[in-house]
DNA sequence: CGAGAACGACAACCATGTTGTCTATCTGGA
DNA sequence: TCCAGATAGACAACATGGTTGTCGTTCTCG
């Protein structure tokens, strides 16, 4: 007996033999529902750090969800409607997500010259700082990731990812959660 | 040229070339911000197709959230508290999720005889059956994965997942959006 | 025995979604 | 050319699932 962590994970008894640095093996079998709690746990580390690492850089009021919803629009949502299509979410939810960003000063919006229905949404400065930091931060826990299990065994789980997940158009619509506060519960 | 699916998702082209069944290689550089991505929308894949199958074999009303919460239960969450504890939650959102399941009688609640304080939790016999749906219905979905990207591959990506996520406490607080229809959205 | 901790409950609130409805505007075919 | 129908964006109402704060009751331990 090496190192031996048992930890009682909600339904299923989650055993795993630490046995080195980067060697392991599951003595559990696991089943699909311990397959999606991963996935979502995988998730939700990187979520919940990377929403970490933007507040302690002064971005506090910047979730997740509002940096994917500023790069769909930096990548070419010009208006609410087609903000939405791209985040798979309901019109009056795209609109109040860019209410919001407006009001913090992210986006712009502007009259449509063509299309007097229409308001033009624009990314500003600020915005795009916020997206840059962004990115640098989900790229430093990329790396993390990377150094822990190594480039290979990574690669090789974002591919299969990809091909299970496939190139359907990601729903990036996580609600709070994404951006909770895990500090300290009530116990 | 095989097969060229060019999908834009959101803040990266996201390039996936299908060469064959299970043949497939990246052409882009994936992110950090990909990673999270991949994983959530792995988890949803599942979640999402997981809660339809469920509703589609009569039980409706139950999402992911409340079978993960009977789960704890019965594996020996006895009183809210503890099932707060369990679900890395606030004992009031606890209470919200036990009042649900009591209300449609997938547990019931006895005083404990030892402590007039607590409320003993228990999953009927309902509960029950819906958590064995459950299980195979995540089994099954896991096997669909298994027969896409091959036995050996999903086992590694789970191992790989194991190891980063860890054995931390998965919270598997995941409000609406678990169980949301995705069906027809209005464009 | 009494201070403090733990349990469960209530009320108020927040964040993110949803539907339904409405008006203004655009667009394409008779 | 003109009107039927689609689309953009807005408002109101509501659902879900979470949070905090407070409070009374009950345990527990020094």
């Amino acid at each position: 007996m090496i190192d031996n962590q048992v930890v009682d994970v909600q339904h299923s008894v989650n055993l795993v033999v630490i046995l080195g640095p980067l060697s392991y093996c599951r003595l559990m079998v696991r089943t699909g529902a311990d397959l999606a709690l991963l996935l979502l746990g995988g998730f939700r580390q990187l979520a919940d750090a990377a929403s970490a690492e933007l507040s302690r850089r002064g971005y506090d009021d910047v979730r997740p969800a509002h940096d994917f919803a500023m790069r769909a629009i930096a990548a070419g949502a010009g208006n609410a409607s087609e903000l939405a299509r791209r985040l798979a979410v309901s019109k009056q939810a795209a609109a109040k997500t860019i209410a919001l960003l407006q009001e913090r000063g992210y986006v712009v919006r502007a009259d449509d010259p063509h299309d007097a229905r229409r308001k033009l949404l624009q990314v500003t400065a600020l915005g795009l700082e916020v997206m840059r930091q962004g990115e640098a931060i989900f790229e430093e826990l990329r790396r993390e990731w990377e150094q822990r299990i190594g480039a290979e065994e990574l690669a090789r789980l974002e591919a299969s990812l990809a091909v299970l997940v496939g190139p359907s158009p990601v729903r990036l619509d996580a609600p709070g959660w994404v951006a909770q506060d895990l500090g300290d519960m009530p116990r």
